[in-house]
RNA sequence: CGCGGAGUAGAGCAGUUGGUAGCUUGUCGGGCUCAUAACCCGGAGGUCGCGUGGUUCGAGUCCCGCCUCCGCAA
């Protein structure tokens, strides 16, 4: 049986697992790996391979890692290869005409969300960040617009409240890879046709910033667990104590029913408040009118390591207040 | 040379204008209690990151050099 020929174009850690089955596919053959260039990172700036482009080279597969998208290089280098699919996935660039417009070749995207919603570069925080009881990954076509293109097919997974984004994200990658490996024959053979997505129901994610972590101790506790789940690693929930940033590495929400203390005494107390409960952990209080609780569990001050709750608060005073 | 914070008992912190270390927690022993992540009593545990460094009668505390960790920025 004829192989299926494809260039896979990904670069951050969500794109890997899709990647990986299909290299280990025998149904499929990688002809080339395209890539974001290499960027500096760290303390030292030092420069580390992109995540997808490491694995490319460990298969010996050859990785590009065009600088721009538009000068005709890359669809230079990708009109001789001859391939079936073009298939993205955390891309992370906007591809031109030229390129989606390959002869032959039916260029696709794995996104992570269940398309029309959370197109964009952030859908799985925003699924967090929404405190959504569902999401998926969706295997569309690439048309001019964004994650706009007909879809052919979808997965769903269920967000458990255990679930950060780095749980969600390779909980949907995985599920992104078994989609790519068992769909894409079956877009060849026919079986699968593209439906188009329901426009008017769209909605659109932005990559995160910094300033997105920053946590607002009126909100509601959920509410601040899920941005805590959101954007943790990366930009991370923090919020301020005296003039140090700390971060909320991991919190969870204390259901009403649980409290120890009574509600008047916490009504009494600002939002942001920090309640020693002796061995029972550090909590929050939060919300601007009906009081709620975060307890948390894992912080870290500004230049200091991260630490549980509760090594954190044998270090503090009593009637300390985050801001 | 990007900016900044920090290295003190197992852990988290304090240590004022320099006078040989203290708190919380944990740990060990004992006690109390129907019981407790409760309480009471007692003990162990630190060459204060490194330098046979400098200043000083005397340095965790000031000066110099080095190492390590971390936040920001990228």
């Amino acid at each position: 049986m004829k192989k299926i020929r494809l260039v896979y174009m990904g670069t951050p850690e969500f794109a890997v697992p899709p990647l990986a089955a299909l290299l280990n596919d025998p149904a499929f053959e990688v002809l080339a790996v395209v890539s974001q260039p290499d960027k500096a990172q760290g303390r030292r700036k030092e420069v580390i391979p992109t995540p997808v482009k490491t694995l490319a080279l460990q298969h010996n597969i050859p990785v590009l890692q065009p600088l721009k998208m538009r000068d005709g290089v890359l669809r230079e280098a990708l009109r001789g290869l001859d391939a079936d699919f073009l298939l993205t996935c955390a891309f992370g660039r906007i591809l031109p005409d030229d390129i989606l417009s390959l002869p032959k070749c039916e260029a696709l995207n794995l996104h992570a969300s269940l398309l029309p919603k959370y197109r964009g570069a952030a859908p799985i925080q925003f699924a967090l960040l929404n405190g959504d009881a569902y999401t998926g990954v969706s295997l569309m076509r690439m048309d001019a617009e964004l994650d706009h293109g007909a879809v052919f097919s979808q997965r769903e997974l269920k967000i458990s409240d255990e679930m950060y984004y780095p749980e969600l994200s390779a909980a949907l990658a995985n599920l992104a890879a078994e989609m790519a490996v068992t769909d894409l024959p079956r877009i060849i053979s026919g079986a699968l046709s593209g439906v188009e997505q329901a426009h008017e129901q769209a909605s659109f994610t932005r990559l995160l910033k910094k300033e997105d972590g920053q946590i607002n101790w009126h909100s509601d506790a959920k509410t601040i667990a899920q941005l805590v789940r959101a954007t943790y690693p990366w930009p991370g929930a923090y919020g301020y104590l005296g003039d140090k940033r700390l971060k909320i590495h991991r919190a969870h929400v204390i259901a009403p029913e649980l409290w120890t203390s009574v509600p008047s005494e916490l009504q009494a107390l600002a939002a942001g408040a920090l309640i020693k409960a002796k061995k029972q952990g550090l909590f929050v209080r939060c919300g601007a009118g009906e009081p709620s609780l975060l307890q948390l569990e894992e912080v870290q001050l500004e230049g200091a390591k991260r630490l549980t709750a509760k090594d954190f608060s044998l270090g503090i005073k009593d009637g300390e207040v985050l801001s």
